[in-house]
DNA sequence: CGAGCCCTTGACGTGCATCAACGTGCGTGG
DNA sequence: CCACGCACGTTGATGCACGTCAAGGGCTCG
């Protein structure tokens, strides 16, 4: 049950209940947390491998837009129910997948807190990459295709529009990256890129603890 | 099964595996990050309510500490497993319960990268306030005891031990809370601390989007 | 090819981290 | 029970990263 949808697609709104257990295949879904008065704020990204699962509740009040054309693979709820019954692993691997997507936000939330803007940019690279290369072993491609515009991404990283343009910049001006167009970055210096996303601590100079 | 620990025990070790599900009857314990160079982070807070569970991965590199002394209420992984197959709303349950503290840690990610220090300090006593009281229904206790050091409680609202200790000064020397100890704490004005925990978007005077 | 929005760049103010020194609460031993 | 000492907490001074306001290009769409 392959589907495909175009970009600015509203896959999930979060009152009304999924029909079917879905993963993504290829490309980038947002995930939004819409407040009362409207406004919404990227709240967390989902990309190839991970699903969108009819559980309750249906993760209150967050909203799935597509942000790139998107490739999704549809288990309808009654398959997804067999399933469910005949493979007794399934479930427990359902809540691990939530437990670790915890530790993950949980990490991200103190990264939020104490890393400065430059590492949270080179992070979101870094893992762009990672995250969008389907087979593990492939090498590491040099040009990503940013699926989201500087507004979310400043959102998604906790910053401003103007602070995520500057410390693009300063990646560009330092050599580490090239940028073609607006969604376009090709990686000149992963080594650096990487150093910069995951600071050795105290290798800056300061004392631990 | 009832059981007691003291201040300052561990729970629960990242790799070892729970030999048993346990409910927080009364206490608060922290939940550390440890990295690799020993340096640790709390990652988040359980209250009475919350339960440790012995499930896989058990929460990937977590270490669970008594922050006060805490009363815990223990089934065996056997009673566990025979409540699980008897009562097939359980699992959802527990899925639910990981899928709402998913979307709390979300939350809490971007008060931590948008919100100003004092907002994160009247959060903090606010939730402290309702999260410890047991029966909902019982009125609003004006004495709190903070179960965190300021160190500790510095590194939960992603800032330092400083900024922590000033926004408290501000809080007395407005009135709003008067301080006994280290650790006890008194409400004098809940109305004007919930107002700076959840400020009405709009009504600082910014402009929306 | 043109209009509009998105992005970039600049100038400025400020909240908070950092460094440093002092004061206080709390556990310990006499 | 009191006094001592250390760790924890408070307060002050300073610098910087980043948010904000403002103006200028450059993509991308129709």
């Amino acid at each position: 049950m392959h589907r495909r949808y175009a970009k600015g697609t509203v896959l999930m709104d979060g009152g009304a209940k999924l029909d079917s257990f879905r993963i993504l295949v290829s490309g980038v879904i947002k995930l939004l947390h819409v407040e009362p008065d409207g406004r919404q704020h990227v709240a967390g990204l989902l990309f190839p491998g991970d699903y969108l699962c009819p559980t309750q509740p249906p993760i209150a009040r967050l909203v799935a837009e597509t942000a790139t054309p998107v490739e999704l693979c549809c288990f309808p709820q009654r398959v997804f129910e067999i399933l469910l019954r005949k493979n007794a692993m399934l479930e427990p691997a359902i809540l691990g997948h939530a437990l670790n997507e915890l530790d993950d936000v949980r990490g991200w939330a103190r990264v939020l807190a104490h890393r400065p803007a430059l590492e949270r940019v080179a992070m979101f690279l870094v893992m762009l990459e990672q995250r969008t290369r389907i087979a593990s072993e492939e090498a590491r491609r040099e040009v990503l295709h940013l699926p989201l515009a500087r507004g979310e991404l400043a959102d998604y990283l906790g910053t401003t529009i103007e602070t995520v343009s500057r410390q693009l910049t300063q990646l560009r001006d330092r050599g580490i990256v090239e940028t073609k167009g607006r969604s376009l970055i090709r990686i000149r210096d992963w080594d650096a890129l990487q150093s910069i996303a995951a600071p050795l601590p105290g290798a800056d100079g300061n004392v631990d603890r």
